[in-house]
RNA sequence: GCCCUUGUAGUUCAAUGGAUAGAACAGGACUCUUCUAAGGUCUUGAUGUAGGUUCGAUUCCUACCGAGGGCACCA
């Protein structure tokens, strides 16, 4: 990448005037117009050299200009003290050559190569809704799967399923009461789930209301756990296989594939087995008749946490132990990355310590990376309530917006539901994606999801009218040809920042730069195809435009392809 | 009480320690005989408070104020 060569460049100029190059950065100056890149080098120097800043800047400025190479157009030195860069026109031409090439592979890297990541995402609990937080979990954890592949690391996908627990016990709590109502397999699946659902719903208020319910899920729980109760493991295991299923159906809908699905009841055994390893080893004592962590022993800002209750159960503690064990004795990856809502993070940070304690060397390697919840503009929306807005149901309504806005648009009827849910879901993951992961969405109900500006189909619109461009100049039959002496555009010099852009997410783990980037090249594009007639049999500049164009087409498709946004062709 | 995260236009979000703090929405004014108007053009408007570090702070540090989350048998 230039940015590099750039570097090393200045580093010998400043070697050649005998300073200290110290740590320097080249960044991206605000204004596009002052140049491609800029350095305040000179500005971070003067005071050791005892000049002021201006005239340092000019002495680089002078040294670097004798051996200026030939991708660079000019090098020059404004405000305080800033040396501006800008690319030459032979540089855009090339890159733009180098994407119509690459195509698809354009935003690639080896930078990650020969890395094993390991990405642990999406993790909803069967027997109990797929709700905002999972949808958020899986939009984010996606994309940093996708931007890490890009930048050729192997990425294996994995999917936790809290299939055994205390909400297992709640479900089905509600469920024998309502026994009569279980539902058959001819209702749909997404009844049946739905079912489940409201089981889990009563089940729950149950517990915290009644302490006669509460004792008896306590023992439902303890009987799955043992597998003692035919009829309770019929219930169970059928539920399980629905919610299963359906599940699959939604990660099919959000462009997720698995490598694997681990269930806790797959691992509780070996969660269990490694605290009692370890309680005779002293990481973790009997308290209570609990087994527990004295996080504060080792960090003054951890807590102490549960591993096996009072009945001998493993909590979600133990748990995470067994999964983090089988990761590293199946999986051994490079990079171990968990993706959850930030209410865990310090649950997560106790954990880790445990872990480290445990295995060493497989906690190096095992980051938590936490995103924010989504809440709700018109106050919060309680989960006792029974109203609340799954992930599902949200998915479900903004497909619905957007078949309505499908009306009366030139469109095969037959193409219009698979239409609807490519833009439904590029609306809800954009609005996840578009803002850093940690911090939370306030999701407006009244607004719901906009479909302008700066939005998911904002995106795809831009992108299907660059195709509908595309099109039309096969049709007239002019062939894109970049113009080797084109003056470069804000539209060229943006679309070659990106696989820097690319870079940054994957590294930083932060898709919404990509996010925010092709919103902006989107803006750039829409504004010059507003005033710029592209496709023109007489116009000899019309083959540039079309190649150009194509670019553009291509870094949106793949840029919302690291966001694991599909592009429909009309819309 | 302690710990974590977080305070930027009316609202929802950007801004690898740099130059004039960017968008979008909402409000106002325009814009389809032309490649998709889910578009484009113009317009009003912001760094919680007080210190500190720095040539330079929205960014780093401290305190305060406000918001969200967490702190033993849920996940």
């Amino acid at each position: 990448m230039v940015i590099q060569d750039l570097k090393l460049l200045i580093q010998k100029a400043l070697k050649n005037l005998s300073l200290e190059a110290g740590d320097f950065t080249i960044e991206h100056p605000a204004d596009m117009s002052r140049g491609d890149f800029a350095t305040s080098v000179a500005l971070s120097l003067a005071k050791q050299a005892k000049v002021n800043p201006r005239e340092l800047a000019d002495r680089i400025a002078t040294e670097l200009n004798l051996a200026k190479p030939s991708y660079i157009e000019k090098m020059e030195v404004a405000g305080a003290g800033f040396i501006n860069i800008t690319l030459s026109r032979t540089f855009f031409a090339h890159e733009m050559e180098v994407i119509l090439k690459r195509g698809k592979l354009y935003g690639s890297s080896n930078e990650w190569r020969g890395t094993k990541a390991l990405v642990e995402y999406t993790d909803p609990n069967p027997l109990k809704v797929f709700h905002i937080g999972h949808l958020m979990s899986n939009a984010i954890g996606e994309s940093i799967a996708r931007l890490i592949a890009s930048q050729g690391a192997k990425v294996r996908r994995m999917c936790y399923q809290g299939d055994v627990g205390l909400h297992i016990a709640k479900t089905l709590w509600g469920i024998m009461r309502r026994e009569g109502e279980f539902p058959s397999r001819r209702v749909p699946i997404a009844d049946r789930v739905a079912f489940l659902g409201a089981c889990y719903v009563q089940g729950s208020n149950a517990y915290e209301d009644s302490p006669e319910a509460k004792t008896e899920i306590e023992a439902i729980n303890k009987k799955i756990y043992e597998g003692s109760d035919r009829k309770l493991m019929k219930y169970y295991k059928l539920g399980r296989t629905w919610s299963l299923d359906h599940l699959e159906g939604i990660y099919k809908k959000l462009g997720t594939r698995f490598d694997y699905y681990v269930l806790e009841s797959e691992i509780m055994h070996d969660g269990v087995a490694i605290v009692n390893e370890y309680l005779e080893k002293g990481i973790f004592e009997k308290s209570d008749g609990a087994v527990v962590f004295r996080g504060e022993a080792h960090d003054p800002k951890l807590h102490t946490r549960v591993f096996i209750n009072s009945q001998g159960l493993p909590t979600y503690e133990a748990k995470e132990l067994g999964l983090n064990t089988r990761k590293w004795k199946r999986v051994r990856p490079d990079r171990s990355i968990i993706i959850t809502a930030n209410e865990q993070s310090d649950y997560f940070r106790v954990v880790l310590k445990a872990f480290e304690l445990i295995l060493p060397e497989a906690r190096k390697v095992t980051e938590h990376v936490s995103h924010g919840m989504m809440r709700f503009a018109d106050g919060k929306m309680g989960s006792r309530k029974g109203n609340i807005i799954t992930g599902e149901s949200m998915i479900e309504d903004v497909e619905k917006m957007v078949f309505e806005k499908l009306v009366g648009r030139d469109m095969p009827e037959k193409d219009k539901a698979g239409v609807a849910e490519i833009v439904a879901v590029s609306a809800i993951k954009y609005s996840i994606l578009k803002q850093t992961t940690s911090s939370d969405i306030i999701y407006d109900f009244d607004k719901s999801i906009s479909f302008e500006g700066d939005s998911g189909p904002y995106l795809l619109y831009t992108a299907v009218r660059a195709g509908a461009i595309l099109a039309k100049a096969d049709k007239e039959k002019i062939k894109g040809k970049i113009a080797p002496d084109a003056e470069p555009d804000a539209i060229s010099r943006t679309l070659a920042r990106f696989p820097e852009v690319v870079s940054r997410a994957a590294n930083e783990k932060a898709p919404h730069y990509v996010a925010t980037y092709l919103t902006e090249l989107s803006s750039l594009f829409n504004s010059w195809y507003a005033n710029t007639t592209i496709v023109s049999k007489d116009d000899p500049l019309s083959p540039h435009r079309v190649a150009l164009t194509r670019a553009v087409r291509i870094v949106l498709v793949n840029g919302l392809d690291l966001l694991g946004i599909k592009a429909p062709e009309r819309m």
